[in-house]
DNA sequence: TTAGGGTTAG
C-alpha cells in the first residue's frame, strides 16, 4: 500500500515546488493512502513541475506512473503546450490513442493548442474528425472555440473557421474574440470589424478582449473615424476602467497620427502602467521625437521604471534626431539596468550609433550580440552603406547567409542602396539577379528604384531607361524620380525631361521636379516653357521646404540651411564654416552652376 | 485539468 511517506521520499520529489509543499502540508501522513487519490496527487504534481517550467521532472514522474487515466494524459499535452514544446504535446496524444485511451473534450481542445501552434492543419483535421466521433464537438464550448482557433490559424483562409463558429448554439465571448482576432492576424482588419459589428448586432457576450482587438483593428487601417466610434462604444459599455483596453485606445491615435487625441487619452487615464508610457513614447518617436525624449523624461521623474521597450524607443527616438550625446548618456542607463542582452535594444542602438555618425560603435554593438536576427543584420549594412562602406555591406551579406539568416526585400535595400553609393553596380546587379533568381524575393517598385539608381548614378541612364520599359509593372513616381537624379547629375536633359514630366504627371505637388524641369529648359534655351512652368508652379504648389543639415555641439544641436546667417551666438560656428569653405576652395572645389537650384523667391 | 487582448528594432 502506497502512502504519502513513501511518495514524498522518492528521488523525484526533490526539489518540490513551494506550492506542492504547501498542499501536502494539509495531508495526514501516516494514514493508508487510496491509488486512487494517489494518481490524482500525482497529476497535481505533474501540472506544478510544468507550472514551474520542470519539464523533465515532469516527465519522468508521468513515466514512471503505473496507472494513467485521461486526466494525466492531459495534463501532459497541456503542460508541453504551456511550455511550447508543442511537438512533444502531439506525441503525448499519440501515444494516448495507441494505449487505447478515449480522450475527452479536454484533451482535444488541448491537443487543438499543439496543432495550431505547430500549424499542422492535417493534424488538426483528425482531431477534429475524432471530436465528431466521440460527441465533444458541439457539446464543448472550449472544443468549438479551439477548433475555430486551429482552423483560424492554420488554414489560407477563414472559411472553416467561420462554418465552425456559425454552428455553435450558444455562443461566449470567447468564441466572438476568437473569431475577430482569426480575422485581424491574418491583417484583414476590416473583416476583423465586420464580425464586430456583428456581434453587437447579434447581442453577443461583449468583453474586454474584443474591444482591444477591435481598436487594433482601426490603428492597423490607420482609421481615427472608426477607432474613435469604437472609443464612444468602450465609454458606453463601462470598459474605460479596463487599463489594456485604454492602452490599445492610447496606442490606436499614435498610430493613426492623432497627438492631441493621444495626449488627451493618457492625460484623463486614472490607472496607468508601463505598457501606458511605453505605448506614448513609441507612439510621439515617430510623431514627434523630441516630444518622446520629454515624457520619457517625465516617466522617470514619476518613478515609473523604463523597461526594454521604453529605452528601444528612445533610443530610435536619438537616432531620428541624430543627438548622440543624448543617445550614449541613454546606452549608459541600458547597461546600468543590464538590458545590454535585448536583442531589439541592441537593433536600436546599432541604428542610432549609424545614424549619429558612430558606424564604429554600431560595429562594437554588433559584434558583441550573443544573438542576432536579420534586423541585426540589415540595421549593420544600413549603417555602413550609409557611411558609404559598399565592400563591408557585400561582407556582411555573405557572412550572414552562410550563417542561416534569410535574406528578405529590406536587405536587398542595404545591399543595392549601398552598392550604388559605393559604385559598385556589378555586384550590385549581381545581388538584383541573386534575389530574384535564388532567394526568391520578388522585386517592387522600391527595388526597381534602387537598381534605377544604382545604373543612373554610375552614368549608365540609358540602361536604366531600358530596366524601367523592361519593368514587369507600371513604374511609380519613385523610379522616374531617381532617372530623373541620374539625368540631372549626368547631365541629360532628354531624357531627364522625360523623367521629370513623368513625375509632374504622378506628383504635381513637388517643387523640387518643377525647378529641375525649368532648369532644363533653361539650359537648353527654352524660355517659354521654362516661364510658362514657373507660372505653373507658382499656382499649383506650395513653397519648397528647405533642406537643413545639422551637428550636435556641446549638448546643444545646431541646425543649418542654404543661406543661413549666422547670428553672434554662433560665432565660432561661423569661423569654422569660413575656414572650410577656404579649405575647400584650396583643394580645388568649384560650385556646380548647372546644379543650381532657384528658389521661388529669388525669383522675385 | 481547458480558451481570447494591449507596448519594441532594419
Amino acid at each position: 500500500m502506497a502512502s504519502c511517506k513513501k511518495l514524498l521520499s522518492s528521488t523525484h520529489f526533490r526539489p518540490l515546488p513551494s506550492s506542492v509543499l504547501n498542499s501536502l502540508r494539509y495531508i495526514q501522513l501516516d494514514t493508508p493512502f487510496n491509488p486512487k487519490d494517489l494518481k490524482g496527487l500525482t497529476t497535481d504534481l505533474i501540472k506544478s513541475y510544468f507550472d514551474k517550467g520542470s519539464i523533465e521532472e515532469a516527465r519522468s514522474l508521468f513515466d514512471e506512473m503505473p496507472q494513467r487515466d485521461v486526466i494525466a494524459w492531459t495534463v501532459m499535452i497541456t503542460g508541453y503546450t504551456s511550455c511550447n514544446h508543442h511537438k512533444r504535446a502531439w506525441n503525448v496524444f499519440s501515444n494516448m490513442l495507441r494505449d487505447g485511451v478515449k480522450p475527452n473534450a479536454f484533451t482535444v481542445s488541448a491537443v487543438l493548442k499543439a496543432c495550431k501552434s505547430l500549424k499542422a492543419l492535417s493534424c488538426g483535421e483528425l482531431v477534429h474528425g475524432l471530436a465528431i466521433k466521440i460527441g465533444t464537438q458541439g457539446s464543448s464550448i472550449y472544443v468549438d472555440n479551439a477548433l475555430m482557433d486551429m482552423y483560424a490559424t492554420c488554414c489560407d483562409n477563414m472559411d472553416n473557421a467561420r462554418l465552425v463558429f456559425e454552428d455553435i448554439v450558444t455562443k461566449n465571448a470567447v468564441s466572438w474574440t476568437t473569431l475577430i482576432t482569426g480575422y485581424t492576424h491574418r491583417r484583414d482588419s476590416y473583416g476583423g470589424l465586420r464580425v464586430f459589428r456583428q456581434m453587437f448586432m447579434e447581442g453577443g457576450e461583449l468583453s474586454p478582449f474584443s474591444f482591444s482587438i477591435a481598436v487594433s483593428a482601426c490603428a492597423s487601417i490607420g482609421s481615427s473615424n472608426l477607432g474613435k466610434q469604437v472609443h464612444a462604444a468602450v465609454i458606453n459599455h463601462g470598459f474605460e476602467s479596463n487599463l489594456p483596453v485604454m492602452n490599445s485606445i492610447l496606442d490606436m491615435y499614435c498610430r493613426c497620427r492623432c497627438a492631441s487625441e493621444a495626449k488627451q487619452v493618457f492625460g484623463e487615464m486614472t490607472q496607468k502602467d508601463t505598457i501606458t508610457w511605453n505605448t506614448l513614447i513609441a507612439g510621439f518617436q515617430t510623431l514627434d521625437s523630441k516630444e518622446s525624449l520629454c515624457i520619457f523624461s517625465q516617466m522617470v521623474s514619476e518613478g515609473v521604471s523604463p523597461n526594454c521597450f521604453t529605452f528601444t524607443s528612445v533610443i530610435a527616438a536619438c537616432a531620428n534626431l541624430a543627438i548622440l550625446y543624448c543617445g550614449q548618456q541613454l546606452h549608459g542607463g541600458i547597461t546600468h539596468r543590464g538590458l545590454d542582452n535585448n536583442l531589439e535594444l541592441s537593433n536600436a542602438l546599432i541604428d542610432m550609433y549609424a545614424k549619429c555618425g558612430n558606424v564604429d560603435d554600431s560595429h562594437k554593438i554588433f559584434s558583441g550580440m550573443p544573438h542576432t536576427n536579420l534586423v541585426s543584420w540589415t540595421s549593420m549594412m544600413i549603417g555602413y552603406g550609409a557611411h558609404g562602406h559598399g565592400n563591408e555591406v557585400v561582407e556582411l551579406f555573405n557572412e550572414m547567409v552562410r550563417s542561416g539568416i534569410k535574406p528578405d526585400k529590406i536587405v536587398f535595400m542595404a545591399v543595392l542602396s549601398a552598392c550604388s553609393h559605393a559604385g559598385l553596380v556589378d555586384e550590385g546587379l549581381k545581388y538584383f539577379k541573386l534575389m530574384t533568381n535564388y532567394y526568391n524575393v520578388a522585386p517592387d517598385q522600391e527595388i526597381y528604384a534602387c537598381v534605377v539608381d544604382l545604373l543612373g548614378r554610375a552614368g549608365r541612364v540609358k540602361e536604366a531607361y531600358e530596366l524601367i520599359e523592361n519593368m514587369p509593372f507600371m513604374p511609380d513616381e519613385s523610379i522616374w524620380v531617381a532617372l530623373l537624379g541620374a539625368c540631372k547629375k549626368h547631365k541629360q536633359p532628354s531624357m531627364g525631361k522625360l523623367a521629370a514630366l513623368k513625375v509632374l504627371d504622378m506628383k504635381p505637388n513637388k517643387a523640387g521636379t518643377y525647378v529641375l524641369l525649368s532648369n532644363i529648359y533653361a539650359a537648353e534655351g527654352n524660355w517659354a516653357d521654362f516661364a510658362s512652368l514657373r507660372k505653373l508652379m507658382r499656382s499649383t504648389i506650395s513653397k519648397k521646404e528647405v533642406g537643413r543639415s545639422w551637428i550636435e555641439l556641446k549638448n546643444q544641436v545646431y541646425s543649418f540651411a542654404v543661406g543661413d546667417r549666422f547670428v553672434s551666438s554662433n560665432e565660432e560656428v561661423c569661423e569654422v564654416l569660413e575656414s572650410l569653405v577656404k579649405h575647400m576652395k584650396q583643394v580645388g572645389y568649384v560650385l556646380d552652376l548647372d546644379c543650381f537650384v532657384h528658389d521661388l523667391e529669388d525669383e522675385t
